[in-house]
RNA sequence: GGGCGCGUAGCUCAGUGGUAGAGCACACCCUUCACACGGGUGGGGUCGCAGGUUCAAACCCUGCCGCGCCCACCA
């Protein structure tokens, strides 16, 4: 046992004691024959740094594994971090861009190396964050999505994948990102509101007869226009269906074609059809005929489709050759102005109006994107995605909270071919192969794509894969698939790793640095992790991932391992400021959660974060609540200091010890209920009810009441209870602050091992209802005296003598055996006469001493009054027991009308009404008391 | 257009059928020998609005008002 300094200073011992729990590998104790747990972690992107959304994620996450791990599980928290393709190359390109040093002039290879180096440096930062937070995950076997074992398990999945025939090359439209010169995913696109115009052209019949209006939002697009559509049903156009147009700037003939898509309603009814540039009209293309559909797309005379931008958004020379030169190069906005001047010098230009338009923007980019014909690898959600539905639908994934089922099933419903490929440098190469004939062999190895191709050279493609693709992997192929080994899971690429893993293999049994494991029931051991870890218990994630990663993990999951990945889901919302508004680097308004642990300490953030997170709310973080919680942890160690002061140090049992003292006996109880309340919280991962069962029970319960109640009545008995009772609170309160609970849990004594690895309690002692009545009794008379002297401006500093009477032994013995704590508590000297209630003479003296100044407490089966001559003034005592018992006739007489109601007393349930019954006697009797205190002051 | 969610004390939020809760803030009192990052006491709510179901509704149902988010090709 250690003297602990007389302030908290959470600095001191946070870095200590994660260093300490860090080398001696207690974050994953060996424990062969433990049932295992697992949890993933999201991994945070390499070139990231810690935001508060990722301190609310991993608090959440360490809470869960450092609870299973006190249940002496084999709790495994699997860390690592991602590649982040675009993010990462982004972030080196700059780097080197500042040195002079261009990409595109010192090539692939050399590039990649470049972001090697960088990642050897500067990566992962936030690895270092997170042990701030006190994140208890597996550094030992901490993984990197483009370290060797994850490239392989990734061109696994892809070659599998394809040989399954759910993964294909197509050529269709894509959503393409001109910054990045990139296809995007669906996902990947955010959709805007954008002020725009909405141009209405004349189109000429090619025969002159007239002309054709059609709307449009983008006119620079009209130079790759193919045909003009208007509703089949529409009356006006009928006729012209099938006659051709002479367009207005290249002097294309394109033809008037019948489809649903053009609505009557909107513009003039009829829509130009550019099938190189927008969605809507490639699909009106192929219904038209114009554009090859799926079924004939490897065939001989696929029909063209007229393209007329780069890579880059600018304009290039259609198929056949119309567009006119001085357009040539111009990018969007540019081709746009230009087209518009053309089109009012010819007077094609009918008319244009303001409108609010829906803009697809790159989510990284921030630029317009781009729907551009490529040829891209896709990935067959829709089929991937029918089991990962089932999962849920049929229960195998539990999903927290529910109401999240809906949009998961919608949008698995719903899902579209998923874009796989990126024409990036920083990712997993894509491994598929092209012979000089185009023919592409999807291999693991060159070796085996030529071999495919009878030996003739074959070249790699150039793409990579969409990093989403590799994390959602995560769930298994951190746990060494595609090999089902059964050795301990590896760590790969681990340079300038933390080096635990010697610590560990020497820490055993023998240390006795924990106690005995909790046995797997399947005598574990002989499986490998892979096959322990996964399903994996829970995953724990922000709903903004829920179809990014969460969804795609489930259909990778269940294709490859044959069941779902996880037991559990639980989303959580997003933090945002106080003001309830998103957090933002651009609005400035972002809380840094390392500044609020270097301002308040990591635990109270985290118990801020646990608190705060309640299902399905987003959460609006108060700085001022983080202080609170700090002031809690302070509360918390000052009553360490204190219990130390008296001789209270470390319990010697985990069962609660024997104790006689009523105050003891409840105590004990106390710590039952709240550990019920507090595995209650865990089974439905409620983390504001754990929060809030363990923080008042601390203060409102132990510091409050227990501490004061045996101040100064340090016993035997008192100590090894207290000492028992302070060591559960550590136990129960350390998943959600562990820095101050382990430096606590040493400082009050000699540990045969560290609270990390501590067993978490079980129920073994029980609730003494005598106990807890009698405590509860003096609770509330304690309070009622507190009260009365407050309204009745009775000083502070007196202490008066309290006259009391019993109705009952019972009661009795609740004072006589805690008089001194009411003394000290009520701040009353007590005074006992010779007479009882049922003796009039008390009566008189009731009456005598209320007439000369005295506060009258009527409790049940109990009565006092407090002597303060001259020191109180009868108004204000008769208006105080006025206010009582006008509140109490106020309640008996609501619930007599309850009970007078014959639909009630009939048809209520019966607990409901015997619990009326009870009630309106009790304030019924109570109410009679106050009148007859009342009635004796005249 | 479809879907989801929210509206409870000044603020942030619990509470899912039986007499409204917490933290913070606020007011008053207290240098009581663990803690002023503390202790004590107290004020404060037509539970968005209107109907309905029920003996009983903050809680269930319907509609409305206000706010937020997600999805969707209206040129």
């Amino acid at each position: 046992m250690s003297e602990l300094p007389k302030t908290f200073d959470p600095k001191a011992i946070e870095e200590r004691w994660y260093a300490h729990w860090e080398s001696r590998g207690l974050f994953r104790p060996d424990r062969p024959d433990a049932t295992p747990w697992t949890i993933v972690m999201p991994p945070p992107n390499v070139t990231g740094s810690l935001h508060i959304g990722h301190a609310l994620d991993n608090t959440l996450q360490d809470v869960l594994t450092r609870h299973e791990r006190m249940l002496g599980k084999d709790a495994l928290w699997v860390v690592g971090t991602d590649h982040a393709g675009i993010a990462t190359q982004m972030v080196v390109e700059r780097n080197l861009d500042s040195q002079g040093i261009k990409r595109a002039e010192i090539g692939r290879e050399a590039f990649l190396e470049h972001v090697w180096e960088w990642k050897a440096q500067s990566g992962g930062a936030i690895t270092r964050q997170l042990r701030r937070l006190g994140a208890s995950c597996d550094w030992a076997h901490e993984r990197f999505t483009m370290d060797p074992g994850f490239q392989r398990a990734v061109t696994h999945a892809f070659v599998e994948l394809h040989k399954r025939g759910l993964v294909y090359r197509d050529k269709r439209l894509v959503n393409w990102d001109p910054k990045f010169q990139t296809a995007i995913s669906d996902l990947e696109v955010e959709t805007k509101d954008v002020q725009g115009k909405f141009w209405t052209l004349s189109y000429p019949l090619a025969d002159d007869s007239g002309a054709i209006q059609v709307a449009t939002t983008r006119p620079e697009t009209m130079l790759a226009d193919m045909a003009v559509a208007v509703h089949p049903e529409d009356e006006r156009y009928k006729a012209l269906i099938g006659k051709q147009i002479k367009h207005p700037i290249t002097g294309r003939l394109i033809p008037i074609v019948p489809d649903e898509h053009a609505d009557p309603e909107l513009g003039s009814g009829a829509v130009k059809i550019t099938p190189g540039h927008d969605f809507n009209d490639y699909e009106v293309g192929i219904r038209a005929g114009f554009v090859p559909s799926h079924n004939e797309r490897w065939g001989r005379t696929a029909p063209i489709i007229l393209n007329m931008f780069d890579r880059e958004a600018r304009v290039v020379q259609t198929q056949d050759g119309l567009i006119p030169s001085e357009l040539l190069g111009l990018t969007r906005e540019e081709a746009r102005k230009a087209v518009v001047t053309k089109l009012e010098d010819e007077g094609a230009l009918v008319r244009v109006e303001d409108r609010v338009i829906p803009t697809p923007f790159g989510d990284r980019s921030g630029v317009v994107i781009e729907p551009w014909l490529t040829e891209q690898w896709y990935v067959d959600a829709a089929k991937l995605a029918l089991p990962a539905l089932q999962a849920v639908k049929n229960g195998d994934i539990r999903v927290v909270p529910e109401t999240w089922k809906k949009t998961w099933y919608n949008w698995l419903e719903n899902i579209q071919p998923w874009c796989v490929s990126r024409q990036l440098w920083w990712g997993h190469r894509i491994p598929a192969w092209y012979a000089e004939d185009g023919h592409v062999f999807v291999a693991a190895t060159e070796e085996e794509a030529r071999a495919q191709a009878g030996g003739k050279p074959v070249r790699q493609d150039e793409d990579v894969l969409d990093t989403w693709f590799s994390s959602s992997l995560w769930p298994f192929a951190t746990l060494g698939w595609p090999e089902e080994s059964s050795s301990p899971l590896v760590g790969e690429d681990r340079g300038g790793g933390r080096g635990a893993s010697a610590a560990q293999k020497t820490h055993s049994a023998a240390d006795a640095a924990e106690p005995p494991p909790q046995p797997s029931p399947q005598g574990g051991g002989r499986k490998s992790e892979l096959a322990r870890h996964y399903p994996n218990d829970v995953l724990i994630s922000g709903f903004d991932i829920l179809f990014f990663w969460d969804a795609r993990m489930a259909m990778q999951g269940i294709e490859f391992m044959g069941q779902a990945p996880w037991k559990t889901l639980y989303l959580h919302g997003l933090v945002r400021d106080a003001q309830g508004q998103k957090m933002s680097k651009s609005k400035g308004n972002t809380v840094d959660p390392l500044g609020l642990i270097d301002k308040y300490g990591a635990d109270a953030l985290r118990f801020t974060l646990a608190a705060m997170e309640s299902q399905g709310r987003d959460i609006k973080l108060d700085e001022k609540r983080v202080e609170g919680y700090r002031n809690f942890a302070t509360k918390l160690w000052n009553a360490a200091r204190f219990l130390q002061m008296n001789g209270v140090g470390s319990s010697e049992s985990i069962a609660a010890p024997p104790a006689e003292l009523p105050v003891n006996r409840w105590i004990i109880g106390e710590v039952v209920e709240t550990l019920a309340k507090l595995d209650r919280a865990f089974d439905e991962l409620r983390y504001d009810e754990m929060a809030d069962a363990i923080y008042h029970f601390v203060w409102g319960t132990f510091c409050d009441w227990y501490v004061e109640l045996v101040k100064g009545a340090f016993d035997e008995e008192t100590k090894r209870v207290a000492a028992w009772a302070f060591d559960q609170i550590l136990v129960m309160l350390h998943p959600l602050m562990p820095f101050i609970t382990e430096e606590l849990w040493h400082a009050m004594g000699q540990r045969p091992y560290d609270l990390i690895v501590a067993k978490w309690p079980e129920p073994e002692a029980q609730v003494d209802p005598h106990a807890k009545r009698e405590m509860e009794w003096l609770i509330d008379l304690v309070s009622e005296v507190r009260s009365a002297r407050t309204e009745l401006n009775v000083p502070p500093s007196a202490k008066p003598m309290m006259e009391v009477y019993f109705q009952s032994k019972a009661v009795e013995g609740y004072l006589l055996r805690n008089e001194k704590a009411v003394g000290r508590l009520a701040r009353v000297g007590l005074l006992y006469p010779e007479v009882g209630r049922a003796d009039p003479t008390w009566d008189r003296v009731q009456t005598k001493r209320a007439k000369s100044g005295a506060i009258l407490m009527e409790l049940e089966g109990f009565g006092a009054n407090v002597s303060l001559e001259g020191l109180i003034d009868i108004e204000a005592e008769k208006s105080r027991l006025d206010k009582a018992a006008a509140a109490a006739e106020k309640e008996r007489d609501s619930l007599a009308q309850r009970l007078a109601n014959p639909n009630f007393t009939e048809r209520a349930k019966p607990e409901a009404v015997e619990k009326a019954r009870s009630d309106h006697e009790a304030k019924a009797a109570e109410a009679e008391r106050l009148r007859a205190a009342l009635g004796r002051l005249g």
